[in-house]
DNA sequence: CAGTTGGTTCAGTAACCACTGAACCAACGG
DNA sequence: CCGTTGGTTCAGTGGTTACTGAACCAACTG
């Protein structure tokens, strides 16, 4: 890999790495943003890294599991190939919605626990209940708006 | 702490937890939401969580930085008492929307790189640059209405 | 000033995690 | 049916982290 393309490389992985995603995987992240084609196998991840094919078979079942990248459908070739996944940002928006809805619920499960409990009490799991319920409606319209602009 | 109480704060120190938050810091979290009076000092969160003085001294200061947690300014009072911020949503939008911006730049900053790549190749990182600003725009109209609802 | 109380710091630990390298498991090609 | 090639699994490691308990520091109180 040439010189300027490795250093970019190396710049999203340690932007990912500072959100807590591994460097490896970060490296993948930033390669499959600028090689060309767009997607590479495992062996090839490995060879133009310079990591282990250990390390690019759990890093790579990571990212699928988080829907990062996914697999390019090649039917009838023997290695398979690693892409961006188009709709990486849907998956992840639609993850941060299951977990408001999550913790709303547990709100709402505090409300019933205090159910008879002094007002100035509630209050405060109420506005938390209400801020997760506002969040969630804004997801959703997020999600709406993304999808309409892609269409 | 009363038992039902005790399982709720383990409840949503669970939740916590399987977002990549220490056990202990969702513990403080859950218990601020529903204790009376809605603040509790560094000696007493040891106390009713059973933990040591060291791992609340730690936690409220991860709790701190993050902006979960703020401490209720008590002139006078020899301890400090902590309590859920209010803003905590705001400062965690904040935050990320300044990751968002970062990563747009560094987008932009690959476009550069490959100036004079073929098409298709710049294609992509111009799809990641338009996500990016796109949850941008986005996250200030959230912040925006979220401050409208608050006034 | 001594004793008490609230808090931080720090050494020590147990668990966890990213990563490597080697062994292993297909599937295909001569 | 062997040899090769693409990939997974797994033991071993170096490093990090959440937590405890003890020592320590600082401020107020009699």
């Amino acid at each position: 890999m040439e010189d300027h393309l490795a250093r970019y490389v190396e710049r999203v992985a340690h932007f990912w790495e500072a959100q807590g995603v591994p460097r490896i995987a970060g490296r993948i992240l930033g390669y499959l943003m600028v090689c060309e084609p767009p997607y590479r196998s495992a062996t090839e991840l490995a060879r133009e890294l310079q990591v282990s094919k250990g390390s690019v078979s759990s890093m790579t079942r990571l990212l699928l599991a988080s829907g990062s990248i996914e697999v390019l459908p090649r039917p009838g070739e023997r290695a398979t190939d690693f892409q961006l996944s188009p709709d990486s940002l849907e998956k992840k928006l639609l993850r941060r919605l299951e977990e408001t809805v999550a913790f709303r619920a547990i709100a709402d499960e505090g409300l019933d626990l205090l159910a008879d409990a002094p007002a100035a009490q509630r209050e405060r799991l109420t506005a938390i209940r209400d801020l997760y319920a506002f969040l969630e409606q804004e997801l959703a319209g997020l999600m709406d708006r993304w999808r309409e602009s892609r269409s």
